[in-house]
DNA sequence: CTTGCTCCTGTAGTGGCTACAGGAAGTAAA
DNA sequence: TTTACTTCCTGTAGCCACTACAGGAGCAAG
């Protein structure tokens, strides 16, 4: 059994985000020491790397959630699993092509600003008149 | 002078939002009619534009205020906006960046996953004892 | 005068943590 | 045993940039 400062120490996972997971019933409550002080077998622990993994890949908690039921059953688990990660493959896409789009925006605003320019060319284009609801 | 619906749909801003940024000092209070009502003139909605548009672009609430304290100044705060703008770029490139490699990690994930494996080998890999630091 | 829209203030919720304050318990050296 | 240091506890508030809602008031058209 281990302490909160070893588990998290293995399974990557700051303490106080322990402590939230456990308060928002993302992983289960620890068995606790006479004193109160909480205590992790290895399988608590691999679960808060589980959770670290998947927030690492980008998941979010509700989903975890489902990949935490879902290790339970059989079969038709694998399918799920494939369908939410593509799911989230389609949303990491977005992601990267709306930051592409918005880097070549911001590049092209910026490209413009030169020491000594009267005016910021930037600025002055960010506060013209024109169109605004296409950008995000 | 426009009321607040106007100044919204004119903007971009989301009225809650538009509200949001007066208290928060991001735009400066405007004028009230004899009832109480917010009343936009066509420079405050420009500046509700303005700061749009740098959201839309990812800038941060912190830096468009720097941006707006640039505006009154001369020929310095050309070369200071440009740089704050290429900080921005290399921001972007690292979440590019990082989400590419997620992607990637992701891909192979689940790409041994198929309808009727006994054990979903993604979660397999997201279970298993390994290393736990190096994903993001 | 009623209906329906817009607007007001104030507060709380979102996600996923992170950072305290103020205390108790454990550990190790002097 | 005392002291000092570290870890742990609970509870609450803060972060960012909004978003949502309750409960009410104003205003315009039919």
């Amino acid at each position: 059994m281990f302490a909160i400062g070893k588990a998290s120490e293995l399974s990557g996972v700051n303490i106080e985000t322990i402590r939230y997971y456990e308060r928002e019933g993302i992983v289960a409550k620890p068995d606790r020491s006479a004193a109160g002080r909480r205590l992790y077998t290895r399988d608590g622990i691999a679960k808060l790397r589980f959770v670290k993994r998947c927030r690492d890949l980008g998941f979010p908690i509700a989903i975890i959630q489902v990949f935490q039921t879902l290790t339970g059953e059989q079969s038709r688990s694998c399918t799920e699993v494939k369908s939410l990660a593509e799911d989230h493959l389609i949303e990491i896409d977005t992601k990267i092509k709306n930051l592409v789009i918005l880097r070549r925006a911001l590049q092209s605003l910026s490209r413009n600003c030169d020491e000594g320019a009267a005016n910021c060319p930037m600025l002055d284009a960010l506060m013209s008149d024109g169109p605004s609801e296409d950008m995000g």
